[in-house]
DNA sequence: CGGCCACTTGAAGAGCGTCAACAAAAGTGG
DNA sequence: CCACTTTTGTTGACGCTCTTCAAGTGGCCG
């Protein structure tokens, strides 16, 4: 892990800004936030389970999961984390993580300490309330994927999951026409939907084959967003997309 | 639904007292706090799916299950509420429930409109972090739950629900020497645990025969707890029950 | 007493997991 | 650049967990 300081919270405040408006005051006190960014690799674990970090880590750059393990040694991947994701902001009130977090891929991320962050939470109830929204619609993801994972076949469960990846990542910019990278294994693929690697193959060749979708060296692409969206039972209101959000169609 | 106005929010301090120490001032403003309680009789919705109510409820008294409709008709209890949660604290930040709430036994409501609660808030950094922290306690629920049914078998999934239902009644009261009210039937507890009715009542059949629990007329008792801790793979650090007092200032 | 709801049981089969082998791609070192 | 290794993806066969359907039992309340 190789950290930098640096100054600014650019994408932070993107972030934010899209959560809540912020005012001249607020976007000063982000700007002068001390930051790292630290880089990470591919299966590199950026938090461990039961760590208790003294900072929050934001995603600026690549892709994350945040999974848990059980007892007979099964892991469950339990979300995946995109660009402007604050991850572990949980860490803020309850000291040890819950999950691990990896990179799935190259990762460039923002360290925030506690202590600067309360500060900020301090110094503005609304960047308060905005970090909290933030992390209830994490747990609105979270309920979805066990109504996902509980009631619906592999079928239907991946093609939720496609939604829910393309949905988001066109939220920041990182979809275009329902086309975005998504570099996951089918391993990991079947981590996270609590299905074999075999029975993800299987189920991405019938969405393959019906032309719902194709996925190739880690760029996913939806070629019938409304099929897709119907054959996955995909609604995106939990998501509770930004007040700019553009429905998509 | 039947309600009556009251002063003074016993239960909901008690409720903040376990997330955060409170001082005289947020004690006094939460006993100022104009609430009103209402009464739900088994079965009936306190919130729907969709709404956008203008209060957050707690739960006083009773059991309720939230829950979320698939497209097939199917339904997935997303989490269980017991006294002294506040299962919809999120509509305070998310205009639209993504889960209806649904008494399971005569209960007992206090509702809270969100001006009050914001006030609150404004009025006590120290409450909006308890608050927060609630919602994020929930959500960690939420991703063991993800983890449950993903990873774990039918027998190991119903032991785990019953270890987590007794560890959170223990901690308000409600669970003495491991038996506690647990008014759910097979069918709602098929839907919580994304599995049919018939093999719930098989998953059952072999706890029961193995002398590791009992459950009759809603009273549910572990018999033997540290083996059903470890039939159920229950590890409860996710609960956060030991309060860590994140120092706040 | 009758009706309803929750629980119970059996039988058959679907969906998905496991195992094992192989193919293709991606990374690694010379 | 090629040979090697490792990782990821693909396929077939088989079997287990869980679902579905259907019938039946038992308790509770009007």
């Amino acid at each position: 892990m190789v950290t930098s300081f640096v100054h600014g919270a650019g994408p932070l405040i993107r972030k934010l800004e899209r959560l809540i408006r912020l005012d001249d005051d607020e976007r000063r006190a982000l700007d002068q936030l001390p930051l790292r960014v630290a880089t990470f690799d591919p299966g590199q674990e950026i938090v461990r389970q039961g760590d208790k970090p003294q900072q929050c880590v934001a995603v600026l750059e690549g892709f994350c999961s945040a999974s848990k393990i059980v007892g007979d040694g099964g892991r469950q991947i339990v979300s995946f984390h995109i660009p402007g994701d604050i991850p572990d902001l949980q860490s803020l009130h309850v000291a040890e993580m819950d999950v691990s977090l990896t990179a799935l891929t190259q990762t460039r991320i923002l360290l925030i300490q506690h202590e600067d962050a309360r500060r900020l939470c301090a110094q503005s109830l609304r960047i308060t309330h905005a970090f909290w929204r933030e992390t209830l619609i994490a747990g609105a993801i979270a309920k979805e994927w066990v109504v996902n994972i509980g009631q619906r076949d592999a079928l239907t469960r991946v093609a939720h999951l496609f939604c829910e990846t393309i949905a988001r990542l066109d939220v920041v910019g990182l979809a275009d026409d329902y086309r975005c990278h998504f570099p996951v294994t089918q391993e990991k693929l079947g981590e996270a939907m609590g299905l074999s690697t075999v029975h993800i193959n299987r189920t991405l060749q019938e969405l393959r084959g019906r032309g719902l979708i194709s996925w190739e060296r880690g760029v996913l692409e939806a070629h019938r967003w409304e099929d897709l969206q119907q054959v996955g039972d995909f609604d995106p209101g939990y998501l509770s997309l930004a007040p700019d959000w553009v429905v998509l169609r």
